[in-house]
DNA sequence: TTTTCTCTCCCCAGAAATGGTGAGGGGGCG
DNA sequence: CGCCCCCTCACCATTTCTGGGGAGAGAAAA
């Protein structure tokens, strides 16, 4: 499986990739290095937006999306709730629409085989880094074991890389806010109605309106709920 | 810094402990393997709740935790938006509360200088792995180009521990919402109205209250505002 | 030092959200 | 087939939030 002086010199390539094209050839130089199927990245956001780069067919990509699988596919719903890298074989593939799913991925290409890492950043980001390969459990089982911890440092990067190409994604840097105005957010992401909040900051419901107002004027927020999610969002306040 | 060797053999125990004071013992190995000062792995939980193990003194950390130096440490607070691990001295230490606050840790035995690594798992988890030393800015920027790699990896394990260890901690699996709850918790994080959400969904106000409401019991939340929080921390929707 | 921000308090009326209850059709899973 | 969940719609009364105003003292930053 390839000399270690080739890796680094790979990753090397990946770390200081500059654009998208650079970070797709990285990619497949790697695939290929490991010498396995395909090699993904995958950035995954609820609103059902998705961007990525990674060695799937251009077929098999369109159909996921086109068929809206994020929602069915168990390694995004399986990897979701969990930490750590995840072997595809310990997923719940029961359900018909999973092994429909399944079947059909296998037939576009990917491998019977799958080893997913979920990568989590700022602002509720969630991100997948995948390889998948067409073999038997043991030699799956024999590769991943010995790549685990480069994969897990691959993933990393992958995703430092996506942070630094789409910028935007991450939250602007907005004023900060007063800590009377972080104290009313906190309450309020916290379930507590403006009454208790007022009581609990042992201050008149009229004070604390004057915060959550100029919280909210700060944050550009439309609304109460919506200037909590952009105090969330823009990691202000930690609830 | 250290045979090679004698690291794989610490990472052997951290990753087979299976108690409490089996990770700490093989947290101050680690430390003293990469002769530092302090080796702190942080869990800051959703509701403030702080949990975790390391070397930092008993004393700091009992101060820590009483005067809630969690709301103005400029460590927390930058991690918290950051993917990327960071060096302290890219940090924001203006204010006079940072500084302040800065002062009295460097008292309390904590380093002048420090590298953190923001960690985030599922359901909104959110934790910080720390090295922190006494030294000049060139050393310890040997130190950590040298060793990021390895520290990415051992935080990784850190949180895979704290997982395993505390599984309670993480806030109970919520029942997953459906899409349309999913669509109208998104769109009241956005800032929309009841109004404007029905009307965007193309349904009656009356039944957008049904998914709120239920999104609402799913989550156990006390109102629309404390639901929308909860969905955004277990990750349930991005916004 | 000046200016900007922060914290605190007050009024009012209209708009919006909430809580409780009820009901019917459709789909998947055991 | 029965059960459970999802999607859709409706009415009632009550509570809560929002959008306009205005005002003064003190602290921090430029």
């Amino acid at each position: 499986m390839g000399m270690t002086q080739r890796r680094e010199t790979i990753l090397e390539e990946l770390t200081h990739a500059q654009e998208l094209d650079a970070l797709q050839h990285a990619t497949e130089a790697l695939r290929d290095h490991f010498g396995i199927d395909h090699m993904v990245y995958h950035w995954v956001n609820s609103a059902g937006e998705q961007y990525g780069c990674g060695t799937y067919s251009d077929a098999w990509r369109d159909r996921y999306i086109e068929q809206d699988y994020i929602r069915i596919d168990p390694v995004i719903i399986g990897c979701y709730q969990r930490f750590h890298p995840v072997d595809w074989k310990r997923l719940d593939w029961s359900g018909k629409a999973a092994r429909a799913f399944q079947r059909e991925a296998i037939e576009y290409g990917v491998g019977n085989q799958g080893f997913s890492i979920p990568i989590r950043g700022p602002n509720g980001q969630f991100a997948l880094f995948t390889v998948s390969h067409h073999c038997d459990d043991d030699t799956w089982a024999v590769f991943t074991d010995a790549n685990r911890r480069d994969l897990i440092l691959i993933a990393h990067e992958f995703n430092q890389k996506a942070l630094d190409f789409e910028p935007e994604r991450a939250p602007e840097q907005a004023r900060a806010l007063s800590p009377r105005e972080v104290d009313a957010m906190t309450l309020l992401a916290m379930g507590y109605s403006r009454a208790q909040v007022a009581e609990t900051l042992s201050i008149s419901e009229h004070t604390l309106r004057v915060y959550i107002e100029s919280a909210r004027f700060k944050l550009g927020a439309l609304n109460t709920t919506h200037a909590v999610a952009q105090a969330m969002t823009r990691g202000l306040i930690v609830v």
